[in-house]
DNA sequence: GATGAATGAGGTTTCATTCAT
DNA sequence: TATGAATGAAACCTCATTCAT
């Protein structure tokens, strides 16, 4: 019940200090030590609560989807029509609590490292069929089957190119306006 | 075919094994010596080359910019209306030179990694700007004023998107098929 | 029966669980962590009873050397011959208690680091002059003046190289055999 | 011919400096760092050459068997009549280039750490059998039958257990003293 | 008495880079 | 032009030890 464990709690101030490390130096090149004074520790501290780096990135990997899985539940079942889910899962995506330079950034290097760490990778493949069959559950009652595939990569690649792009962003990102635009291009790919 | 000629073998001979190299191993954990073992040579040379680790790496990312001038330029002068513009450009990008997990691979790494390296950021920046400029200015002509930008970012972001994915592909890739499938989503995009 | 009591058996169980773990892993190797696994414990609590790590090193080998000491003192005590005498220090050498892979092991490993520890060195010389000096003793009476310091090497360095070898032993040892064998060298040593 | 190549040179140099260092601080306890100093180079020079201090200690132990087992072959090939081989086998054990503090040291750190290392073990066995046959051989022709094994484990743990003890000296070695008695003992266990 | 939590100190190893040849 | 040789810098990780609970 609500009452956290201390491993617990550091468990989450350790995952905070790697996202905001990672995005700032770079995956391959953040060093344990600065994740640690970013969290206010020592790197020793995390090897205790983590095993080891790789055990500090799968964490943060772990992280990062369940706010997505969250988030995406969260709009799922708060819409009624087959349209409305599927705008709720581009949203999920864009939500204020995911659409940031900071978590598209860390995101992206998770994306690139996941070819070269099979835990990653595994994390990676789960997360990604996920989102695809949602899609596809929702784009066979919208469009003819023959687009649905196409739809589908359509939008699923539509996703994942802006939160490429939003990596590279030197200024803040504006998540309602990303909604706004992903809604459009929903229009654009599914007119009504 | 004068003695600079030599130098320029070489150049290609360490950008090559340096493209392989970095699809095996990653960006952020292939060393010098091991794309060294894959052109036959040793880390010294590379230095005497490129300078450094980080000046074969610009050589190789300007390398694969030119694949897809290249092939951009090469599909564009063939071309005579927006639309078949607009097509070559994302032909170009899944033509059969560059349409490869290898090669995929390697872009993303590059992007990845852009924005914690002032060189290769730059790089990005450029070539980002010319196929926005290029679809952009295709667009115009072929939908109304207010849906260019949305058309825009829908196609170039899926070109983003799909070579994304192809980079965590365990299979080769079908280039062919990847610009069939991209024709089908400027059919949705852009109906005739 | 007091109080002191708790302290003395949980010193047992972290000797019992340093034998069985320097043993397995070897002593340079061997960690705290490692030893109170064995024990069922946590390293805080070894250093709570032992000080340090030497400590409980330390605390180990003493009592190693109270076993041997207590064999020797048993089997001395039922001897009336110088004969009898020299075998039954040979005997507790080999008695049940004491000959077996891992103490053979262990007591090797404190061997080899005694030079490096001014404790365990020092519990090393005291042994070590106990052991011959009770030789000595009994080959006063038994062989020429000249013959007492080599046949006191002889058979002291003959005990030692025994466990040294038994120390690398796979297979688990026979302490009866080495009894007898011992008996032999004897035999061959001081003819009858 | 007889020129060395430079690895072939260095190597030596560092196995000098392993004998001397882990003499000084011990096995388990030395460091890459006091090998390299006392080699009079750095850390990272020794993994260029030997890959790991696993490799330089297994490189070391051979350079102690490669000169026990020539000093070994020199003094049996001189040797004409059984016992003189016999005496030929111990005084190679004590030979002036091997029975020093220093080399008794080491060998017995190596002794004491064999059972945990699998290289280091199997170079253990084989310089063990090969001391166990030669002096089986002689033995055969000195001794009844019935005796070969008792005087073999008789003279070899002799040799071992003097090591041993060497090995804990303050003092330097007289290594033909050390011959002397070792002859004595032979007089002992085979009277003429 | 007992132990999670935390860490400083320090070890091995890796690696880009330099340099003499 | 090419590369063995060499190394400083630094990363990850381990571990004995301390301390608050």
């Amino acid at each position: 019940m609500g009452r956290k464990r201390i491993r617990d709690i550091r468990h989450e101030e350790f995952v905070e200090a790697t996202i905001t490390a990672v995005h700032e130096r770079g995956y391959g090149v953040v060093t344990m030590a600065e994740i640690a004074r970013e969290a206010g520790s020592s790197a020793a501290s995390i090897n205790y609560y983590f095993g080891s780096k790789e055990g500090l990135m799968e964490a943060t990997m772990r992280h990062l989807l369940r706010l997505l899985r969250t988030a995406m539940i969260e709009g799922y079942s708060q819409a009624s029509t087959p349209r409305d889910r599927l705008l709720a899962v581009m949203d999920a995506n864009f939500s204020d609590s995911l659409y940031s330079v900071e978590k598209c950034s860390i995101w992206m290097q998770f994306w690139a490292n996941a070819p070269y760490s099979p835990r990653l990778s595994r994390l990676h493949r789960i997360n990604r069929s996920r989102v695809r069959s949602h899609f596809t559950a929702e784009l066979r009652r919208l469009v003819p089957q023959p687009q649905v595939e196409t739809a589908r990569t359509a939008l699923q690649s539509y996703m994942d190119g802006v939160w490429l792009q939003a990596a590279q962003s030197d200024a803040p990102l504006d998540p309602a306006a990303a909604r706004e635009a992903a809604h459009q291009v929903v229009d654009l790919v599914l007119p009504r």
